[in-house]
DNA sequence: GTCTATACTTCGATAGAC
DNA sequence: GTCTATCGAAGTATAGAC
């Protein structure tokens, strides 16, 4: 009874429009230029029709961020089912796209508690993939979870290519090249030189 | 030519008051919560006091900024003189404090020229005396730099803390435990067991 | 140094015609 | 599904009195 409000539906073409250009003013300003009006104008479409597909918008930050960690998930299945699922797993959370949307996020997840919700949700998720495909290349290489816990690997991936996207973004890239070379040469010694190229 | 506008002394009290109240509401709410209606209204002032100090919102940040900064730089030469550098760094650099604001600003960053700029110059900075600590520490421990370059392990400190800190703040903390400990390993390796309380 | 008053812009959101 | 029209709130910023 609350409301009467018409809401557009989920598969319509036009949503997917304001979905992108939302996504896109994200990336690239930040997701305090993720407005109704702005969002429409890059869309080429009237500001009207974002609040006639979401109530609010949270439900916009919502949705884009659903349909890019649905995607993810895709990443993520296609990495592990892989015959070096570790190198696919750096290959995938040093993607500057990836990791920036993932900052964006966390920054706008401080003040909107649905958001962090979701984020947390999805998060708990993707780590629990990573455990297990790494804890079974630590084990098929012989490394004692003791000496060496697969989660501790896991978080020190995603801490470091966190570093090094977010650094490049700023401008900062000081010690990259050795990280990075670094980061092979332990990639050699649990799954071998790579086998195919880097997309 | 350009600004008959009066500007406050960068001294005055009420300024210290109105950076107080950008810094806690960046913190609490993020940086859009940061606009000089609601950081007058935190500090008690009116919002036209801001622009009375302030220039505009970016000199507001920028001021915010470099106050932490030169606080941080001052944390950073106590640390790197006691007798346990990597360990009072590794504590400096899990505080959340610092940490939020670190995200904050990179996020800020993403569509704020100024601001890029000024954290670049300071993030190198910062670097290079974690460097040159981390680098004496290894040499004294023996480890030499090819096997394990300095650079590369400042680089996983930085990465996987503000992973900690970070998903701490979303509320997920599996694997931090773990990680911890594992940190805690090395440091003892390098530096003995913590001799003084962390604060 | 702080106030009132104000100009102008942009924001989220809704009602109702077509 | 998209349009015109419009509200009230909040944003940055400035001028000028006290």
């Amino acid at each position: 009874m609350a409301s009467p409000r018409r809401i557009g539906a989920e598969d319509s073409k036009t949503r997917a429009i304001l979905l992108d250009a939302a996504e896109r003013l994200m990336l690239e300003e930040g997701y305090a230029a993720v407005t109704s009006r702005r969002v429409a104008a890059k869309a080429g479409l009237k500001p009207q029709l974002v609040h006639y597909y979401f109530r609010t918008m949270d439900e916009l930050f919502l949705a884009v961020y659903r349909r890019r960690a649905s995607l993810r998930l895709g990443h993520y299945e296609r990495a592990l089912a892989s015959d070096q699922p570790l190198r696919s797993l750096w290959e995938i959370s040093t993607d500057p796209r990836g990791t920036a949307f993932t900052m964006e996020f966390a920054a706008l997840a401080n003040h909107r508690k649905a958001i962090r919700a979701e984020i947390a949700q999805h998060a708990e998720r993707f780590r629990q993939m990573q455990l297990d495909a790494t804890a079974s290349v630590l084990k098929r290489a012989g490394i004692s979870p003791e000496a060496c816990p697969p989660i501790a690997v896991v978080l020190a991936m995603t801490g470091v290519s966190q570093v090094l996207v977010l650094e490049k973004a700023l401008g900062i890239t000081s010690g990259h090249e050795e990280t990075r070379a670094l980061v092979e040469r332990y990639l050699r010694e649990l799954e071998g030189p790579a086998r195919t190229k880097p997309s």
